[in-house]
DNA sequence: CGAAGGGTTGAGGTAGATCAACAAGGGTGG
DNA sequence: CCACCCTTGTTGATCTACCTCAACCCTTCG
């Protein structure tokens, strides 16, 4: 639970050979949009496993495009409860809230060595008005992150710990497989601790324990080395009553 | 639980005598941008007490404004398991989701009669073209819905019964209170069953009733007439462990 | 007058929490 | 090299917050 220090940052690969670009899943730029988008990126962050990226309270003068690697975001109670409401993955925005509202509400960790293009939160209403159609991708990105809570707390609020499980991995190794997080392939890996899922779901770290090993006896996945492979992602989504709504092509900054 | 008719359009209030324009909690138009919504405004949609505005699965060809009244957005499992996900008050945005992401994942009731500013699904990108400042307010919107799905996920992972009852209670008051919905007095009044507090909170019917004659023993509260009234809204905040973050004039369309 | 929706209360059951102990690395410092 | 500690996972025993079931009440409405 403990956040450890910032990476530093680097000098910046060019939009042209963005990463993501490669990925068939995300939508491709036309010259004049990756022109702005060069002269947009400030730069690029590198931050290690368990670096704090973002924290609440804060006014950070940044926000940032996940260009590999994953994080998690969470909120906290006074007494240290703690509640991680989404991850982000590559292709994901990571801090667009605080620059339009102002402080942070929540703070972010890196869950595996990441790589962030770094953007200028001033600099965002600029955008908006040299390219509306990117301002309309802000948004629809920002109302994709809103429909992933609405399950989340669906999931959370009325599934129960089984389901709530298989719904979490599946959702992940689904996510994961379309942002080119994961090669897809018999199983998925998904590098994460039993504690980050029982605060993703509101368990008790115990039970999240038992319960996974119900999920392991099934074969529906095996659990070892600081994260499970998922076996059978279809068999998870089925068992928690999750349809995942396969996207096509889909913007991102 | 069972969604009643639509209601029907009618003829329209100029927006320059838009009611919420006279709520001091929302920033002012300028000229330029209140000609543009004066065109954008495709007319108003009056319902009852319970009629269904959006569904989950549509595809629905227009978005709203909440002018007056209120609602609930839920979602539900194949079961008939409800999770209540966020309420709509005057100034928000409703199904605008569904115009960026195609069909509907929620649905939307209303709680009391309301009337909506209707617009145009496909005209959103106009918008986006002609006035940047107001596609940046829409983008502020969504953040904020964001950020308060943050909290609710929050609420039902890590909060206990009574912490979450306290929490929902004054959310709901705090911000019906701001948008004008309540008047500012001794006590807010809450419209709703105790059905819906449960569907929001993840908690049983039965368990929301006894939780809830606690806070009535404590004189937080009395419930009544098919709703609440609410004398101590900080007591609750402050027996939920929440501080509501007082927003300055926001946007809205 | 009966039916339906909303609220209230008690009794008993269970999913999941808490407590406690232990095992298996991995890192660090002597 | 060992000794130690810290993190992560595992498992059993016990407890309790919340659920389910089952009444019953009151009000509204056809």
């Amino acid at each position: 639970m403990a956040p450890a220090t910032n990476g530093h940052e680097t000098a910046a690969v060019s939009c042209e050979h963005c990463p993501l670009r490669r990925n068939e899943t995300f939508r491709s730029f036309r010259e004049a949009e990756l022109d702005f988008m060069r002269r947009f990126k400030q730069g690029e962050l590198k931050v290690n496993r368990g670096a704090s990226i973002l924290m609440e309270g804060a006014q950070n003068p940044h926000f940032y495009t996940v260009l590999s690697g994953w994080a998690f975001r969470y909120k906290t109670l006074e007494d240290g409860r703690r509640q991680i409401v989404n991850f982000a993955m590559p292709g994901d925005l990571v801090g667009l809230q605080g620059s339009l509202l102002g402080a942070m509400q929540h703070s972010v960790e890196a869950l595996s060595p990441m790589t962030l293009c770094v953007f200028d939160r001033n600099e965002l209403f600029t955008l908006y008005q040299a390219h509306p159609e990117l301002a309309y991708d802000v948004t629809w990105i920002a109302s994709r992150e809103e429909c992933m809570l609405d399950e989340n707390l669906l999931t959370i609020g009325r599934r129960s710990a089984l389901e709530r499980i298989a719904y979490l991995l599946a959702f992940i190794g689904s996510r994961s497989i379309a942002s080119g997080l994961m090669k897809r392939s018999n199983a998925v890996t998904i590098g994460m601790t039993q504690q980050h899922v029982a605060d993703t779901l509101g368990l008790s770290l115990v039970h999240t324990n038992k319960t996974l090993r119900k999920l392991v006896r099934r074969d529906l996945l095996r659990w070892g080395d600081g994260g499970c492979q998922v076996f059978d992602l279809k068999g998870l989504a089925e068992l928690a009553g999750w349809e995942d709504t396969a996207t096509e092509a889909r913007p991102f900054l």
